[in-house]
DNA sequence: AACGATACTACGGCATTGCCGTAGTAAATG
DNA sequence: CATTTACTACGGCAATGCCGTAGTATCGTT
């Protein structure tokens, strides 16, 4: 056994340790979910029409109607889908692909 | 039967030729959105509780509690989402941070 | 000018989910 | 054995999802 494979072992017990104190975090990574969000501009940004829009990143078209008039809010997932798409719109074809 | 009806249907037949024709071209990027998701299985293969999971990637926790219970089927958004966190997680932290 | 296509607003309306809370079960650990 | 963590189970209201239809504005074509 190295001295490395100790140090491994020995740093292991310490955050174990640690975490039995209370003297760990045990806070949660916690992702901030905005609670608005300007569908209109992120769709217009990419150049699309709302059936282009809808159809590209699978969204209901009725539900892209809603919200750019302002009739519903987007719940929780569909904000944070849409600002994958701002920020990221090719990971959200990728994973919808094959 | 009215003007308006014999429109309406004139109309259709034309478009209909149209599309017969391959006149129209209405060819929009489709995606195909999972009906089903198995969010348990995505959820233990990042090796995370169910609050862990829900805080990471900004699920409400009681959401992911009534899919993985089969009380409720995430709808269009939640969905396409979940192939995403399944995907490429990291592109949703990185949608989220800032 | 009349027409057809495109893009969008506006909205009725039902089914379904989101999301909150609480009680109960099971396993691990001090 | 009491406590903590993780999860099941579910009541219940407010809100959205999603479907459909009608109406307006614009634009290129005939």
């Amino acid at each position: 056994m190295t001295k490395r494979a100790f140090d491994k072992i020995k740093a292991g017990l310490d955050s174990a340790k640690a975490y039995l104190d209370g003297t760990a975090d045990k806070s949660l990574y916690r992702v901030h979910v905005p609670e608005k969000v300007d569908v209109r501009k992120i769709r217009t940004r990419l150049g699309l029409s709302q059936e282009a829009f809808a159809a590209t990143y699978g969204f209901a078209l009725s539900a892209v109607r809603d919200w750019e008039q302002g009739r519903r809010k987007p719940e929780r997932s569909a904000r944070i889908l849409l600002k994958i798409v701002e920020k990221e719109p090719e990971a959200v074809t990728r994973a919808l692909a094959g």
